[in-house]
DNA sequence: TGACAATGACTGACTAGTCAGTCATAAATT
DNA sequence: AATTTATGACTGACTAGTCAGTCATTGTCA
């Protein structure tokens, strides 16, 4: 029936094409046993249907592109994951799942309250804004409400607790009589608004008017916490 | 293959359905001549298309979908816009418009900053959050990545306008001595930031923890002014 | 150690289905 | 009757998901 008398050269070798001369990104082993080679695949994948899915959304992404874009074929996709839908749900978790992992490694509470807070908004500069992970809460956003099971787990997982955690932080700001306004402790919404904003702006306004978020994010506990001292 | 002898019923009686019993929704005279006749199935089209757009997305929504929901035959539509893309630009811009419109007409600034901010605010709250606009300016930054030319006319329409707007309120409130924070000005994002998270939270969280908007834009407002006196 | 067998990861042509856009025909309006 | 407007069956391009077949790797035995 497949009338294929030469094959396919050698898959290796369209897959060394596909990615680039030396394997995968972060592992460089030449990769012995199987198991290894298969989780590079499925981490290939994931990567490979990152970047699809925040460039083009759910329904527009095609798994070919997928496919090609991860040097594997496409069959091979419907090895790691059941189909189209589950694999973005499951693209979501295995994403998120290393920030839920920081988030809970938090820096023991030492210094004033705005210090600490100041220091985790730069890690959201540097981590988040303008890099693929804001694309992935814009793409979040985009498509949550088509995924009630992606909504959900993001809730659960990173909303939920960063809201906790800002809470558990504001009050201890208004025990020591950093933060003068007491109901924030009631929305925490509020401290990390601007930052999500930032995310979106980056994503979507950028090109028309560039956003100083670092500069918005210190203006904004100013806001909070008062005029900074001068040192 | 559709066995439908009887025709669909009348197309108006359709549109009464996904509306309300009288025909469209500010018109109400038969319709006679031609071009109200047009007018209105246009409009009905633009209806259903944005209810799809929202509830699907731009690349999941289907064609005949919209023109079922609108009452119409699938070419119908094409009588109206050129192709999916761009009734989808059309439609931004059409449901747009009326909101720029009332943006312009600003109230006379009379009374204190806040109490304007905060008409405005309740306004916004009544107006834009938990409705179908809440939704639209989600669908918004979902799909803006993928239509500059609508994320383009956000930004040019209804962005850059706020942000200058309540730039010069924040400038105001800071002269009449209303408003500690100088920086503020330079940042009016962070005074609509709460706004924003509003609407994108109830149409993705609500059903996990509800958020009482209105009383977080109170205690933004709080922060931004100092604790309101009591009456 | 070398030869051979078993495994299952991987492939990609293929199927079945979907949907944007078209156009011959019909209805309504003039 | 002529013209404009509306219809919806149809088409062709496209794509999620399948599966028979391939072959590098691993395991087994002499």
């Amino acid at each position: 029936m497949t009338k294929k008398p030469t094959k396919v050269a050698t898959p290796s070798a369209a897959l060394a094409n596909a990615t680039a001369p030396a394997p995968a990104s972060s592992e460089e082993a030449p990769t012995s046993n199987r198991a290894a080679r298969a989780a590079e695949r499925r981490a290939a994948i994931v990567e490979a249907a990152m970047e699809e899915f925040i460039a083009r959304g759910f329904a527009a992404t095609r798994l070919d592109d997928i496919a090609r874009r991860a040097g594997v074929a496409k069959g091979t996709i419907y090895l790691h994951f059941k189909d189209k839908e589950s694999m973005f749900e499951e693209l979501v978790r295995t994403v998120i799942v290393p920030v839920v992992a920081k988030l809970n490694a938090l820096p023991p509470p030492t210094g004033s309250v705005r210090d600490l807070i100041e220091a985790f908004a730069g890690n959201f500069l540097k981590e988040v804004i303008g890099t693929r992970r804001g694309d992935l809460v814009r793409l979040i956003v985009a498509e949550g409400p088509r995924f009630p099971s992606v909504a959900d787990f993001y809730y659960r997982e990173v909303v939920s607790r960063g809201i906790a955690g800002m809470r558990a932080l504001i009050e201890l700001g208004i025990a020591r009589g950093e933060i003068r306004e007491k109901d924030l402790a009631r929305y925490p919404q509020i401290l990390v608004a601007p930052a999500m904003i930032a995310v979106i702006w980056q994503s979507l306004f950028a090109r028309h008017a560039p956003l100083d978020a670092q500069d918005m994010l210190r203006v904004h506990l100013d806001l909070i916490f008062g005029e900074r001292r001068t040192t």
